[in-house]
DNA sequence: CTTCTAAATGAAAATGATTATCATTATCAT
DNA sequence: ATGATAATGATAATCATTTTCATTTAGAAG
């Protein structure tokens, strides 16, 4: 686990203390394969260190966002799920059906800013994209039960 | 206001009955500028009429989105804004200075959907997309002020 | 290896948005 | 006018998130 390194780098140039609940929470990130609300790593955190709290979690995450480690993901009902941040600005497709969450690239959004732009007046400072569908194990799934 | 009468009329058709509660809330919609917050047509409803109370603007505004008057826009913090909807599938830009919200039209995001679910191989089945950024008057503002 | 101090923790309570409960009121078909 | 029932509003419940505060602990300094 170098990510797990790489982040408590991070942390300790920042100044951070490195506790076992950030260690914990730090590794539950890194080791999930989808998005995870606070209270799922509050739950997976317990079997690992009973003592963790839910409140440390969430300023947990909230210190590893402002570090840009990780970032949200917004779901309809306002909560957020939370995931390692990758580089550069991406964007998310959440699968409703698992919660698995991949990356794409949106690089040609672009053009669609700058014509917004010019037919609103408006300029366009930050965007928000996120997309929604079936992940091919999913479709699968789906197709033999 | 012949809107106001519109959205009476589908109310109506859907077997709703037509109280003064919806009819403020529904001309206060009509009539704002920009979305609103549930508890922001709260304080304007009251205005209008006292007695109004929060848990029926919360349930009106569940009827009406329900009826496709209304759409949603997603705010940071996880909580909702309403608006009178349009028709079609449309996008949000949002002033994030005065709150004003303009729709634009995404119709050339086919391409990027389908770039996508050939490189994931995800089925995709929805979509947000929200802008933010300066309305014009803003951007006046801040060079006037 | 101790000591010290600020950072971090965790339990409990507070907050704020939203939803459920339920007795009362008011719409509208009859 | 009247009655069935949809809608209301006061209150309480939920649920995610934040605050408070006394206690613990990481890690720098001795």
């Amino acid at each position: 686990m170098e990510q797990l390194q790489h982040w408590i780098e991070i942390l300790e140039e920042n100044g951070c203390r490195i506790t076992s609940p950030r260690r914990v929470i730090i590794e539950i990130l890194l080791n999930s394969p989808r998005a995870l609300e606070p209270t799922e790593i509050y739950d997976l955190g317990r079997e690992m260190n009973p003592g963790i709290g839910l409140v440390t979690v969430y300023r947990t995450l909230e210190k590893l966002e402002e570090l840009g480690l990780i970032q949200r993901i917004h779901q309809e009902d306002g909560c957020h799920m939370v995931m390692p941040a990758v580089e550069g600005h991406q964007h998310y497709l959440v699968c409703t059906a698992c919660g698995k969450t991949t990356v794409f690239r949106g690089d040609d959004l672009g053009a669609l800013f700058s014509r917004v732009e010019t037919n609103t007046g408006y300029q366009v400072n930050d965007h928000w994209l996120q997309l929604f569908g079936t992940c091919p194990d999913c479709k699968n799934d789906h197709k033999n039960g």
